[in-house]
DNA sequence: TTCCATACTTACTTTTTGGTGAGTACTGTT
DNA sequence: AACAGTACTCACCAAAAAGTAAGTATGGAA
């Protein structure tokens, strides 16, 4: 996806975080990393329900997109841990937003 | 799509927001709608590369989970409009937190 | 020596999402 | 009389996203 089509796609402040938050996985991996750094094993414990594909996937296309890093420790059984990056943890005021509005949905519409 | 799976999905913060907004329209429709009520044509002459169906369907999503109203002016040729819920108005500063981040992404990001 | 855990990758399939193009019923315009 | 605009719907197809199941190399524990 990444550095091709944002020079094409009409761009917008919408559009361009979308494109790099949507899909079913990345808010809740970067959510996750927002606490501490973690391994991907102890990421697919805090989200038992992603399969390991989309796991490495979103790892990687957030890496590439930079709002995680990657730190190899060169270990034997391989040992790595992703982290937020300054840009990355400024999506926290973005989640709490997603959560202020899920939490008065949840209150107005679903349980009024 | 609706109620049924929110009974059943593990439900987060981020999850029912990205339920609720997810894809690659509804944002866009409700931006458009924040600063005032439009009709279905209007709409489309303000997001011309979205479909006819993905407009209407998206229009009728948005209904459904109550982020916005349908007004039927009951007129020939037809008229309809719709508008922001209360809600539906809530979502703004989400938006507003989306275009931080884009503009903070591509200024650290994509021209650093 | 069989098994588990690590962090992946790969091939394949299914599901979801989005797009295309046509049709409907009615009116006003040219 | 033909055509455009209105707000749709429908059938079909393409593309994207996600899921499944297996395999890789390594070392340590049972």
């Amino acid at each position: 996806m990444e550095r091709e089509e944002f020079k094409i796609t009409a761009r917008c402040p919408i559009r361009t975080t979308t494109e790099l938050l949507g899909g079913k996985w990345k808010l809740l991996i970067l959510f996750q990393l927002a606490q501490e750094p973690l391994r991907p094993s102890q990421l697919k414990r805090l989200i038992p329900d992603i399969s390991e594909k989309m796991l490495t996937q979103e790892l990687k296309n957030l890496t590439d997109t930079n709002l995680i890093a990657r730190k190899n420790f060169g270990e034997i059984p391989p040992r790595v841990e992703y982290r937020l990056t300054s840009i990355g943890h400024s999506i926290m005021p973005l989640i709490a937003e997603m959560r202020n509005f899920a939490i008065k949905y949840e209150n107005e519409i679903l349980n009024p």
